[in-house]
DNA sequence: CCGAGACATAGATGGATGTCAACGTCTTGA
DNA sequence: TCAAGACGTTGACATCCATCTATGTCTCGG
């Protein structure tokens, strides 16, 4: 990944944009940002697809098809215990596409 | 626009959600962070259509395409002086935006 | 008044994406 | 061993989106 201000240095070469793209648009959707949020505001900041599947009033597989995408991202992980699945916020992503898209304002 | 932190208070509303993922999908574009990019990075911070084409290498209609959809989202804004369109970024917007997505870790 | 140039808009098209129903896999308890 | 349940995967479908060409609008110089 890249390591530091990509929006507000030197042009942002076409591929690092590619990949900071990739992992904005596994955020610029309202399910995925609400699954974050969900996710984050659970019982011990982890939460299985079950308790998702009714607050976001979709379909199992539709959740997890977005599970996967953020997954995919490296904005949640993964962690199965017995049946469940429960996913958890990796903080240090969102702190790092945070970091990403806030202007130093250079000098 | 909501004021605080959505993603990591309470769960966020689905209206809510739909209006940030609509600001992030803005972003959330190879071409788009580019130009982003390339306006903060060029001189006096603004930079007009003529300016961004052929770094991006895409069309001027293409461009002028992007320009309006960070427009609308409310990241970029534009002033016409004689015959060129000068764009320059919001930094309020991308402060906002960053604030957002990173988790103040609640307590 | 007219032509050139900068930018925006409209329409078309190929590719990406969100959603669902159906099915497969794996774990647990009886 | 078997049934139930949680979760993932697949395939299909509708929609959205990025890009192009063609055209329109506006400003300035001659």
């Amino acid at each position: 990944m890249a390591c530091c201000s990509p929006l507000a240095r030197e042009p942002l070469s076409a591929t690092s944009a590619i990949e900071l793209a990739g992992i904005l648009k596994a955020l610029a959707d309202p399910v995925r940002l609400r699954l974050v949020s969900l996710i984050q505001a659970h019982e011990h900041g982890e939460a299985c697809v079950c308790d998702l599947t009714e607050p976001i009033s979709l379909t199992q597989p539709t959740v997890s098809h977005h599970l996967k995408v953020l997954r995919d991202a490296g904005l949640v992980t993964r962690e199965k215990r017995g049946v469940w699945a429960y996913y958890r916020i990796v903080p240090a992503a969102l702190e790092g596409l945070s970091d990403l898209i806030s202007s130093p304002s250079k000098a």
